[in-house]
DNA sequence: ATGGTAGTAAAACTA
């Protein structure tokens, strides 16, 4: 295998989107696939639809329903652990797995409701305890790869409307800076490395929002990121409407990207 | 300026 291609989807229920999922993967043969918003307790994941298909999968959710994340590989992974290094650890919303050529981090960051709610600082220390988990886990003079629902929208082009956004939990300021302070360790935005400036590019279309598809309002929340030596390697990144939102409002896009190995 | 809907789950809660 000469080529790694790896994939970003928030599902929003494993479940229900197996049916979009597993076609997807037969069509497009990810090497990887990180999937958030699971949305289901262990013992209810499919897991027999992926592994028909020549997948492995290693996942966590919770009982309740909330969260979860997933990552499908054709090689298994040597190692893998779920949560931030401490408490809360939130199991069901960080994996990281080591493969024989690189490291993934698929996060679900939390969403963090409104600025002026604790979930919001909720959110806000969540990254920087990541970006604590980053700087005493990982070497970003190696292959590191970070991507999922990272609930930021970094910049004005990455939303359909920023003079009106400016106190949305994923375009206000303070979450603004603290994705930056991440990402200056050394994690290049691979969508970013292909498409400078091009706005109007979004991963994110709120169903709440009357024909957000048609109209394009949306956001630009999910992403790949890499370490200067893997993202030397890529090849290209692109938004992939998933079939369903042709159809009718839904949730997210798939987000692919390739590198050579 | 709110609230719009999808999903889990079995009444709210999250997004």
């Amino acid at each position: 295998m000469d080529k790694i291609k790896i994939a970003t989807y928030n599902v929003n229920s494993i479940r229900i989107r197996t049916r979009i999922v597993i076609p997807w993967i037969e069509e497009n043969k990810p090497e990887i696939m990180c999937m958030q918003e699971t949305k289901v307790a262990n013992d209810k994941f499919p897991v027999k639809d992926f592994e028909e298909i020549g997948y492995n999968i290693i996942f966590n959710g919770s009982k309740t329903g909330r969260n979860g994340v997933a990552i499908l590989s054709k090689e298994k992974p040597k190692e893998y652990f779920f949560g931030l290094h401490n408490e809360p650890k939130d199991e069901d919303r960080l994996i990281m797995a080591e493969f024989s050529n690189f490291k993934i981090i698929n996060t679900y960051v939390p969403q963090g409701f409104k600025i002026d709610t604790e979930k919001y600082q909720y959110k806000l220390k969540w990254l920087y305890r990541l970006m604590e988990y980053f700087n005493n886990n990982f070497s970003m003079n190696k292959d590191v790869l970070w991507c999922g629902d990272i609930n930021v929208a970094p910049e004005d082009i990455d939303i359909h409307n920023p003079k009106n956004q400016k106190n949305h939990v994923c375009f206000h300021k303070d979450v603004k800076q603290a994705y930056e302070k991440i990402k200056s360790l050394g994690f290049i935005d691979i969508f970013r490395k292909y498409h400078p400036r091009e706005p109007g590019q979004y991963t994110f279309f709120d169903y709440r929002v009357r024909d957000s598809v048609k109209r394009n309002l949306g956001w630009r929340v999910d992403h790949i990121l890499a370490t200067k030596t893997m993202a030397e390697k890529s090849k290209y990144c692109n938004i992939d409407i998933e079939p369903r939102l042709k159809e009718r409002p839904s949730d997210h896009t798939i987000l692919v990207a390739e590198f050579k190995k």
